[in-house]
DNA sequence: AAAAAGTTTTTTGTATACACTACTTGTTTT
DNA sequence: AAAACAAGTAGTGTATACAAAAAACTTTTT
């Protein structure tokens, strides 16, 4: 009984590595590290209080990962995306939400639409709040109910890996967002379509969510 | 004029963890890595003549591209897939090569229609030797001439990303293809849509034939 | 003064050392 | 004989050392 927080503890372990990638990646996905800055090994060795080993190997995930570019020899700097790569992934990213509407449409479960229920009314609530970090993540989870209720893991972990791409500039979208009427119906329309297991009808609106949400991104970054 | 070789030599470098990267993904692809196989840092340390250092490197990166398991402080395995796994990206790789046809039906150049067409007949032409490394080598040439046309360079990288993990049991779909008359006419048709830039018809042949594949791949799998 | 050559400094690449955890094997206890 | 315990072994995690290349800075040459 007295033994679970011993457990937890045990749980709780996670190499330098891991912590160092998460929290660069963070950094990156936040904006605190700008596209194009230098990641030096030591003096990231230095702010972290760690060696130069941890850090490299999560500079050789966070690359995988497309987050930074790596220069054989020459080092590591945060991944840059043009006008065109932002482009491409919202491309992508429609075609992969539509996937996962019409899945999660087939399988949803009622307790899963009621979490949807609950994440968009505190989406709501941030908007009027003026809240933007927070209208930001309660949209990353309504979406994430949907991912997670397709049944197709391969399928959240792709849709996440590139979002994360593109989670930059989503930020600065959200926070010119004036007005919330749009979003609001198609979100409003997407559970109905939930609840009614309308494959086709929750794939349209996925597309036309993506697509407006996609030209909205473009016309904030061309400024 | 002579020292062209001088630059070559200068481009050949490759860090060594880059090196153990390709050897592992190709032992992993290839089958001579099984699936559930003990990646031990030392052993392949070992075997390759390098230290740890970039074997830990490489294996990182093999982690984040869901080549290999890694379990802190249990070391690394070779990634094991379900069968729930294979449909699952198969689900998802017929969403992107349709996406992929469609775009290359919009910007498709006549010396890529012509490098299909090679392309094609290398793959009819290696089937009838029975050369089934070389089916597959010109199948996989054949999509990727059209994931170049689409001028979408993210979704190129997605689609190799996610084809690599089914790459061991499409080998084994491909090693057990008696008759090949229906990727056969499937080939040519998705050529002539090309030709005729007809960008719908593309899609569906697309999604025909990576329907097929996937049927084909799922029964070869469970026998 | 600009270019070239040389020198120092910074930074990455790789190997190695050591600590600590997980696993294995053998022993003891019941 | 099974379970519990205790070394001993193998393996990962992290730090550090040194080599080599790239970058920055100086000096020399023209």
């Amino acid at each position: 009984m007295a033994d679970y927080k011993v457990k937890l503890a045990a749980n709780e372990y996670l190499p330098l590595r891991d912590v160092v990638f998460n929290t660069l990646k963070d950094g990156i996905l936040t904006g605190r590290l700008r596209p194009g800055e230098r990641l030096l090994e030591n003096q990231l060795a230095d702010e972290l209080g760690v060696s130069r080993t941890p850090i490299r190997e999560a500079l050789r995930m966070l690359e995988i990962e497309n987050l930074v570019d790596l220069i054989p020899r020459r080092g590591a700097q945060v991944k840059d995306m043009s006008e065109k790569d932002i482009k491409n992934v919202l491309e992508i990213r429609k075609v992969l939400e539509e996937l996962a509407a019409g899945l999660a449409a087939e399988n949803i479960t009622n307790r899963q639409i009621a979490e949807l229920k609950e994440a968009h009314r505190a989406f709501v609530e941030a908007f009027d709040r003026g809240d933007s970090t927070e209208v930001l993540a309660a949209d990353t989870r309504f979406h994430d109910i949907i991912f997670n209720a397709t049944g197709n893991d391969k399928l959240v972990q792709i849709i996440s890996n590139i979002s994360i791409q593109i989670y930059r500039y989503r930020i600065a979208y959200l926070k010119l967002l004036k007005n919330i009427s749009v979003p609001n119906e198609q979100h409003i329309a997407l559970i109905n379509a939930f609840e009614n297991r309308d494959v086709r009808r929750a794939k349209e609106i996925s597309r036309e969510h993506i697509t407006d949400q996609a030209m909205e991104i473009l016309r904030s970054i061309s400024y």
